[in-house]
RNA sequence: GCUCCCAUCGACUAGUGGUUAGGUCGCCACCCUUUCAAGGUGGUAGCACGGGUUCGAAUCCCGUUGGGAGUACCA
């Protein structure tokens, strides 16, 4: 076996190979005894003629889902590590699938997660259209291309027979497969036959050759070398009886009409990749470098999908976490830059990116510890960025009007004890309004029959306090004096203070939130329990 | 069924022939403490199994088992 690292051409291992393709010079020498010492020379003075060019091709069938995020933002880590490329390509070939307003979701999900394409159809680029719908010529004279050459044939059978056939097939206790030589083809109906149903408009198909016997071999980076028995590939339509193309077609030829240099994609295309290789092969094309995924699995171990809940982007968005964690979550789940680190910025895993380093076992999506890597943007992110989270929130929750520089206070007091930024308007209502509800139970245990001379006591203190000093030292000081006072530990009396202040028994230091609750406030609640009980 | 892929704590992973198998989430305990968190410290827990190769295997090879994906005129 060799070693992985030679499988993969980075851009800076790729002069090599490719000067001796377009260098005239190189050409001449191909062979020679002075290649090794060429192709270093051209490595040192020609600048890499490669650029590294990926893509992400989702169909617009739904909603974005997480393993789409996942597979594009690997594409776009490795496109950005290597000063490349990365393009947004809509597969929508499949008319009876196509979901309004899916492309939108995918494109704006894309935008809110941070990952920017350099072409596709909502930015445009030199090698579009981005929508295979759009293309579809493209297809039908690359279908043509390979009849002529004899890789591909016209199939004329119904879906119905196709489907009486794998019925026989099972029944027989065979792989389905399309059986060339009984079913209607332009073999078993002779080119006379096959000519004269096509000058007549019959519906067909067009299938890829593939032959009998023989084998194919792939190469991916992530799993290496694999070899398939030619006898157990299926002779796949390439063009539908519509006139589209399926996957199979449109994603080679758009591949190498855009030239994409690396296809990073899911491990669900594996068992495909053959039909791929052959595809290329049957056109003459070379080959981009592969790279299968492993899968985000479910906690069943299942292939994540919709019914296992939460699984679109949008989902996650919704529930208020931030694009910064789901990003870096996803991230790790199949790659892994170093062993002790979690936390790591969009332009620190571009720096890191490996596509070598990527697992290959699937991957289970953990909410656990996706809402811990929340939590922690949550506390690192910088206030004014929260801010544009919070405001929208608040403004949900009712309440209206809210200073934004009162809004982050509040976050910035409370972030410590929340997951989600969504969580603040429940979290710290007391804050931005009068206190709904007081637990009973809190109150009964702290709430002794000297506490209400107590608090009383302690708002006429702090009256003393000037607007201009009203922060957590002296609202701390004037309370642990007092305490000390008494003879009393501070808590006797910070505990019926968070009761009258908050009305619950969980929130931040008590100082500190009094301090950005400001001191008319503060006072108004403290007297309106002294008074009340 | 057939084809292909995969296999380190419950989860995400580090590990590329010699490590007391490391980190993170979760869980537990302790510390800090005005509550709850956060933070700190410690703990729990793993190389699926069986054969080889080797002085030596989580690591390389083979097999078994287990899991997954694909098997469409869907992508």
């Amino acid at each position: 076996m060799w070693p992985r690292r030679s499988w993969v051409q980075v851009p800076s291992l790729a002069p090599k190979k490719h000067c001796f393709r377009r260098c005239f010079f190189c050409l001449w020498f191909i062979g020679g005894p002075a290649r090794q010492r060429l192709a270093w020379l051209a490595s040192i003075f020609l600048p890499s003629p490669v650029m590294v060019r990926v893509r992400f091709a989702p169909s617009p069938t739904g909603l974005l889902h997480v393993g789409g995020l996942r597979s594009a933002l690997y594409n776009y880590l490795f496109a950005r590590h290597h000063g490349g490329q990365c393009i947004l390509r809509i597969e929508d070939t499949d008319q009876t699938r196509y979901v309004e307003g899916a492309e939108q979701n995918i494109i704006e999900m894309f935008r809110w997660a941070g990952i920017e394409f350099d072409e596709g159809p909502h930015v445009g680029g030199s090698f579009g259209p981005y929508r295979q719908s759009e293309r579809t010529e493209l297809y039908r004279h690359h279908a043509q291309v390979l009849i002529e050459r004899g890789t591909a044939y016209y199939a004329f059978d119904t879906s119905e027979e196709i489907e009486r056939m794998r019925e026989r097939q099972q029944k027989a206790g065979i792989a389905p497969k399309y059986d060339r030589t009984s079913m209607r083809n332009q073999f078993t109906l002779g080119p006379e036959e096959t000519q004269r149903l096509l000058a007549e408009g019959a519906e067909h198909t067009i299938r890829l050759f593939i032959p009998l016997t023989g084998e194919t071999r792939t190469t991916d980076i992530v799993r290496g070398e694999s070899v398939f028995a030619n006898r157990t590939i299926d002779d796949q339509i390439l063009l539908k009886s519509d006139g589209f193309p399926t996957y199979h077609l449109a994603n080679i030829v758009d591949d190498h009409l855009m030239g994409i240099t690396h296809v990073i994609r899911a491990e669900e295309w594996l068992p495909s990749l053959p039909k791929h290789v052959m595809l290329y092969d049957a056109f003459g094309w070379e080959k981009p470098q592969f790279a299968h995924l492993p899968l985000l699995l479910s906690r069943e171990r299942k292939k994540l999908s919709k019914r296992d809940g939460d699984v679109s982007v949008l989902d996650y968005k919704d529930k208020g976490y931030l694009p910064e964690a789901l990003v870096n979550f996803v991230a790790l789940l199949g790659w892994n830059p170093t062993a002790d680190r979690e936390i790591f910025t969009m332009e620190e895993m571009v720096a890191m990116f490996d596509l070598e380093k990527v697992n290959k076992a699937g991957a289970i999506f953990d909410v656990d510890k996706l809402n811990w890597m929340n939590g922690m943007y949550l506390r690192q992110l910088p206030a004014e960025r929260l801010g544009d989270e919070l405001m929208p929130l608040l403004q949900q929750a009712g309440f209206d009007g809210v200073e934004r520089a009162y809004a982050t206070a509040v976050l910035n007091l409370v972030k410590e004890r929340i997951n989600f930024v969504s969580d603040l308007p429940t979290f710290a209502n007391y804050m931005f309004g009068p206190v709904k509800n007081f637990d009973q139970e809190y109150a009964e245990k702290h709430w002794k029959p000297e506490t209400t001379g107590q608090i009383a006591e302690i708002a006429n203190r702090l009256e003393g306090v000037s607007d201009a000093d009203w922060n957590t030292t002296s609202i701390e000081a004037v309370i642990r004096a007092y305490a000390e006072e008494l003879g009393a530990s501070a808590g006797k009396l910070i505990h019926p203070l968070r009761y009258a202040i908050t009305g619950k028994r969980v929130g931040a230091g008590m100082f500190e939130t009094m301090e950005v609750l400001g001191k008319a406030e503060s006072l108004q609640r403290l007297q309106a329990q002294a008074a009340a009980r």
